[in-house]
Order: structure tokens, then C-alpha cells, then sequence
DNA sequence: TCTGGGGTCCTAGGACCC
DNA sequence: TCTGGGGTCCTAGGACCC
């Protein structure tokens, strides 16, 4: 049979902290989001205190005050670096590992590898790096997921370290998985099968295909032939080509004017195309977006994205400004108190793969601006509908590392429009 | 009261993940 | 007053064309 482990850091980030500041042992710590808004990593100690996964940190000031719980702004750098030493470790033990993000990674375990192996990985990640693993060990990913999940919640019984594939009882493991335990099931799936009947991962895995097909599409029936043992997931030794590179940032404040949004963008052109350069790509579309508030609901909404084709690929600063400063303009409204903005540059082609045209090898250099312009004017300035008429559901967004930490509050708003033609004050009317 | 059908492209939204 | 950022995949519905 096929064997598979999930390896996962515990409380990666802080764990990284304390790796460079032991004094930090034994007490609450956490991490936070990038703009210092939301505690994104907790310490075993801060979860006992009751300190809720993406909190936003105002919110937990006090408690953070009388425990003196020790505050940490996120560091990338920091943790990429532990992160790669740690994969490094298991890519010497096993021979194949994806790393599916940075605090895990599957390993296709060889005949051979039994439950004290397991251990040994373990003590041996937590000796070379500090940092504390869980080892989940199953016959499919989303078994394994699963097993992760039981060793983590159940250390002290496992040690860190459980493996489904050779437990006496794994029905009784599976009885007591929540269906929203379960890799890919969040809030709003779980409550469609909740409706059908089915709470649990045993449920689940003796669901009836067809009626799985139906609700859940054919993610849905993936993940009920991989509850069942058969393996539908691959392992990823090679990670897949990126889709698209995305740049945003949250304002401190909310900024009204053109030019501020201006400013903002140009930040974001130069990290994204700054990236795509790093990984050797170019862009051959970009989609721009500015949004106002959405915890806000008493002020007028307004969200609006919008995507251009580029004449060709580029990764050119000077360029991608040009063109993203002309979609800002299309989509931006007056009137309004815009919270975020953000670019993303997407249908990315390798630089070596990209045969320019004759034209380009003729004309090389910058983009035609004017072309891309054209190209926005036809795509939005002659649309004869532009009004976004499907209504939306209001449902809550699960997101986040622990499920369901933001809600999609937007939609709640009295005041929420995606039609860039409608002005506030006539939104505000109504 | 009737008022084609099928295909493609595109945008927006919904669900999930870390 | 403060409430992240970066991804993936899937699907619904309108525009447009033949």
C-alpha cells in the first residue's frame, strides 16, 4: 500500500521567534498579520488563554497587557530561511517531498518507514532547527491531513506522531472528524452536508457518490475517493507554474484621491513586476482593484477589479505603471473612501519560452502604451452594459489560516455596488 | 402568446487553502 | 480608530457571434 506523511510545523512563526529568542519559552507570544492588524501565529500558551486565530489585535489588547503576552511583527525573511532548513532535513530522508507551503510538506515514505522512523524525523527536525513538528502518516493526502490533525490535537497521547494507515481502529478516528476538520471542507460545505446528514469524516467517507457529485461538484467526489483510500491527489515534487502575481496593501487610513491611490499603486507595480523578474516571467495581462472599507457599513461600498491584455509580455516597471495607472483611472470614483488597493499580474509566460513577433524584434523596447489604452476603451469605454446586475448571495468567506477568521462583510452593506457607473450619492438615496 | 440554439469569451463571484 | 496578504479551482451568467 501506498504511504504517505504530512509534516507540520506547530505554530510555525512563533516557533520561529523563539528559535532566535529562547527566553520566549514558556510563555504566550504571537505573530502578527502585515500591517500589524491581526495575530495571524499563536504560542500553545496564547491559544490557552483563549486569544481567537486572526483576531484583530485590538481587540485582544488587554488580555495581551495582563498576561503579558510577548507581540510580534511578521518576519518573511526569517521564517522563508527556517522554513527551506526544515525541508532540506526531509528531503534528505525520504525520496520524494512537496512542499505544499511553508510550515508543510507531504513525503512519499518508503516500504520500510514505520512509526518509530516517524519519531526519529521528528526529534531530529526539533534537534537541528528548534522547531516542533507533528508527522501525520496515512494512504492519501487527505487521510494524512487527517492523521496530522489527530497527532497534533492529541500530542500528549501520540507524541506528536500518528499514523492512520496502521491504527487498530480508523473508523473511530474518523467518527470523531468533524466534516469541517477536513482538508477542503470550510463553514459553507460543511453546513450543505451537514444538511445531508453527513458531520463526520466516517459519514463522509460512506456518502453516496452520486449525491456528493451533485452538491459538491467534482471536488466534492475527489475528496470522497481519497477518504476512501484511493489516491486522487498526486504528490508534487515540482511545484506548478504560478498563475498569476499579486501585489496589495491595506491603507492605514482610507485615501480619497486620485493621487494617493496613485502612489499606493506605484508601490505595488514595482514589488509584483519585481517578483515575476525573480522568477524569470512576464506578464502578458494585469488586473487592477481598489476597495473601499468592508467592516464599514455605514458608508457607501464600491469595489471594482478590472483586467487589460497587454499588447505583449512584459516585466517592465515603466511599462506595467503606464498601463496600470490607465485601469486605475477607468475604475476609480470620486466620492468614495478607499481602504485597499492592489495589482495582479497574471497569464505569466517564461522569459525564455516567449518568441517575440517580428514586430518586436524590429521594434524592441517599451510597450505601447496607446495600444493598451485602445484595448481598455474597448473592453470597458464601448461595453453597453457595464452594471454588474447578479445579485449576490451575502455568504460569510472562510479564510485565513484557521477557517472562517473574516467574514465578507461587504455584502451585508446597504450600501455595497460593484457598478462603476452608479455614483454615491445616488447609491446613498436608496 | 409566440419570440432558436449553440459556442466562446469574459467578468464576477464563491469556495477553499496557507 | 484599529480588523492581512497571497494563492487555487470551479461555476454562473451576459455579450456576442454564427
Amino acid at each position: 500500500m501506498n504511504r504517505l506523511a504530512l509534516v507540520d510545523c506547530n505554530n510555525f512563526f512563533c516557533s520561529c521567534e523563539r528559535v532566535f529568542n529562547p527566553a520566549l519559552q514558556g510563555k504566550p507570544v504571537v505573530v502578527l498579520s502585515n500591517n500589524d492588524g491581526c495575530i495571524i501565529s499563536r504560542s500553545e500558551e496564547a491559544k490557552a488563554l483563549g486569544i481567537p486565530m486572526g483576531a484583530p489585535l485590538h481587540e485582544q489588547q488587554q488580555v495581551i497587557r495582563k498576561h503579558d503576552v510577548q507581540v510580534f511583527s511578521s518576519n518573511y525573511t526569517l521564517y522563508g530561511d527556517m522554513s527551506a532548513r526544515v525541508m532540506s532535513i526531509l528531503r534528505e530522508e525520504v525520496p520524494a517531498i512537496e512542499v505544499y507551503s511553508i510550515d508543510e510538506a507531504f513525503l512519499a515514505l518508503p516500504l520500510n518507514f514505520d512509526e518509530p522512523m516517524a519519531r526519529t524525523l521528528r526529534a531530529k527536525v526539533l534537534q537541528w532547527t528548534g522547531i516542533p513538528v507533528c508527522i501525520g502518516i496515512a494512504s492519501t493526502k487527505l487521510l494524512a491531513k487527517l492523521a496530522n490533525r489527530h497527532a497534533k490535537k492529541n500530542k500528549l497521547l501520540t507524541g506528536g506522531v500518528f499514523d492512520l494507515s496502521h491504527y487498530w481502529d480508523p473508523d473511530g478516528i474518523l467518527a470523531d472528524t468533524p466534516t469541517e476538520g477536513l482538508w477542503g471542507v470550510g463553514k459553507n460545505l460543511a453546513l450543505r452536508l451537514s444538511k445531508m446528514g453527513i458531520r463526520s469524516a466516517l459519514d463522509f467517507q460512506h456518502a453516496d457518490p452520486a449525491a456528493i457529485r451533485k452538491s459538491m461538484g467534482v471536488v466534492g467526489e475527489r475528496m470522497l475517493r481519497e477518504l476512501n483510500g484511493i489516491a486522487c491527489l498526486e504528490l508534487e515534487e515540482v511545484p506548478p507554474d504560478r498563475k498569476g502575481v499579486m501585489a496589495s496593501r491595506s491603507f492605514g487610513s482610507p485615501v480619497e484621491s486620485l493621487e494617493e491611490l496613485e502612489e499606493a499603486l506605484a508601490n505595488h507595480v514595482a514589488r509584483a513586476s519585481e517578483k515575476i523578474r525573480r522568477f524569470g516571467l512576464l506578464a502578458t495581462g494585469m488586473e487592477v482593484f481598489l476597495q473601499t472599507n468592508r467592516f464599514n457599513r455605514n458608508e457607501p461600498q464600491y469595489s471594482r477589479g478590472t483586467r487589460v491584455t497587454l499588447d505583449r509580455p512584459t516585466h517592465s516597471t515603466a511599462d506595467l505603471m503606464s498601463a496600470a495607472r490607465g485601469l486605475l483611472h477607468r475604475i476609480y470614483r470620486a466620492g468614495y473612501r478607499y481602504k485597499k488597493t492592489g495589482i495582479q499580474l497574471t497569464d505569466l509566460v517564461h522569459e525564455e519560452e516567449y518568441q517575440p513577433s517580428l514586430f518586436d524584434q524590429i521594434n524592441p523596447g517599451k510597450i505601447d502604451v496607446d495600444k493598451i489604452v485602445d484595448e481598455i476603451n474597448r473592453r470597458l469605454g464601448d461595453r453597453k452594459n457595464p452594471v454588474v446586475t447578479r445579485a449576490s448571495q451575502g455568504t460569510e468567506r472562510a479564510s485565513g489560516g484557521s477557517k472562517g477568521w473574516m467574514m465578507k462583510a461587504e455584502r451585508h452593506s446597504p450600501h455595497y455596488t460593484t457598478d462603476w457607473n452608479q455614483l454615491p450619492e445616488a447609491r446613498a438615496q436608496d
